[in-house]
DNA sequence: CGTGCGATCCGCT
DNA sequence: GCGGATCGCACGT
């Protein structure tokens, strides 16, 4: 697999470019790699209804304003992180929110992490009941299984002075023809905007995406 | 200062 | 398929 750390200009785009280049990347944190299956872009304020940055600068979303390639960590429903890069240059406010991955490295550990004590999935003991595909399907869970909490918000992941705690690194290529997009869920505004991306017939994304056709009208 | 709700997940039906 | 859990934040008054 590429071990390059993917360098800050990588994140110096536009969202919508950075998040089909995103596939297949690998995130490392500790013993656990993930290898990235299904992003979602948000835009600058003003351009994107469903973007955190939508109305502007606040003190929760004021990592997204930062410096390109940095993780934007929040916490959602009362439970839950979810992590994205920060893209653009400072102060435009945009990013990817890391949606699916593969667990390619320490699923041992990953599975740990998200074992609940206290479910039944505790009965039958850690190391069991979560399917391979599962471990980091779905945003909240793809940062449970990388150890992203709230500490990380704001991390530097590209490649700088010191061994950053958390990297992206390059991964091996997707196939082109493989990647599709679609709309993104769980918004209620601006769903037609086609920014979510994945690799098809990948298990570790939902099964059915509805994806915009090639010849599609505009 | 009060309130409505969200880029979700899980268990049960 | 559906609803409950659970709380920080942004906005309106």
């Amino acid at each position: 697999m590429g071990e390059r750390i993917l360098d800050r200009e990588f994140f110096d785009r536009p969202s919508p470019e950075v998040a089909p280049d995103l596939l297949g990347r690998v995130l490392v944190h500790g013993p656990v790699a993930v290898r990235l299956t299904e992003v979602e872009a948000y835009g600058p304020p003003g351009d994107d209804p469903a973007s955190h940055t939508y109305r502007g600068r606040t003190p929760r979303n004021s990592v997204m304003f930062g410096a390109p390639g940095h993780l934007y960590v929040y916490f959602t429903y009362g439970m839950h992180f979810c992590a994205n890069f920060v893209c653009l240059p400072e102060g435009m406010g945009s990013g990817v929110l890391l949606r699916a991955g593969e667990v390619i490295e320490g699923a041992d550990v990953a599975r740990t992490r998200r074992h609940r004590p206290g479910t039944a999935a505790a009965l039958t003991g850690p190391g069991r009941g979560i399917p391979e595909r599962d471990l980091a399907r779905g945003p909240a869970r793809l940062a449970v299984a990388l150890g992203i909490g709230r500490e990380h918000n704001g991390l530097d992941c590209c490649a700088s002075p010191g061994s950053p705690e958390l990297r992206a690194l390059e991964g091996d290529p997707v196939d082109p023809t493989a990647v599709r997009c679609g709309p993104r869920t769980g918004v209620s505004s601006a769903a037609d905007i086609p920014w979510r991306f994945w690799i098809d017939g990948d298990p570790t994304v939902s099964p059915y995406r509805k994806h915009v056709p090639k010849t599609r009208p505009v």
